[in-house]
DNA sequence: AAAACCAATTAGCCTCGGCTAACTTCCCAC
DNA sequence: GTGGGAAGTTAGCCGAGGCTAATTGGTTTT
């Protein structure tokens, strides 16, 4: 099963809040990300079904394997493309909202071509 | 009236078909896009609406000065993140895939940054 | 003139991914 | 044990942007 865009941000979301905080339900996804509790919930549904994320009895959100993987994949991109960005002179907001668009549509070939031009 | 990505693709490829074609019609961008008639005669509808392409009695389509100016401005990005990924060894596919849609997310400080950079 | 064809449009369906309203749980404080 | 708040879910709306089926309207062909 193959990710929208919007499925990558939500596992981008849950690995980020869960590196400051010991447990991320789906209310601290839905205040982060600033969308609503329903719409949260129902992505959190899809994203279980795919086998993405998983909860516990409480409602406490852990990524999978593939989850992370595919959490940690998009979150690197996110942080290269922002050093990239920033390192040509772009301002921190611009290149952290561009790098938040560019992350999800580059190819692997792309990235892994700018990332070895520039970050070496 | 701010134009979605979809709205883009529309008056890039009426663009370019204008380029090496005398008229171009709805059917021509149907085929060229790959998109149902239907769906092509919408979007034309709105673009209309938005004033940036008109079309004559017999359906020849127009862009209007800012459906130029936007058109040209997206395809200016389409071939030079077309270059800039194709002088880091992507391939020519991948390029102009990926090209098509980070022309459509990235900001104009970010393009701009890019474009300095590498095409002096 | 009738038939065939082609371009465009209309009507209406579908998915994605937001939203609000309203309900359920549960837990905690009084 | 009753009231209130916090979290999650259910139901259903909406816009964007694809689609098919069917209609219209103008040409062209026979």
């Amino acid at each position: 099963m193959h990710l929208q865009e919007s499925g990558e941000m939500y596992l981008e979301t849950i690995y980020i809040l869960s590196q400051t905080s010991s447990s991320v339900r789906s209310i601290d996804v839905a205040e982060h990300m600033g969308y609503s509790k329903p719409s949260v919930s129902r992505a959190m549904g899809i994203l279980k079904q795919a086998g993405y994320v998983t909860a516990d009895k409480d409602g406490f959100l852990s990524l999978t394997e593939t989850g992370l993987d595919l959490a940690r994949k998009i979150f690197e991109r996110h942080m290269v493309l922002t050093r990239l960005l920033t390192s040509m002179g772009v301002s921190t907001a611009t290149a952290a909202e561009d790098a938040c668009k560019i992350e999800h549509v580059i190819s692997e070939e792309s990235f892994e071509a700018l990332k070895a031009r520039f970050l070496k």
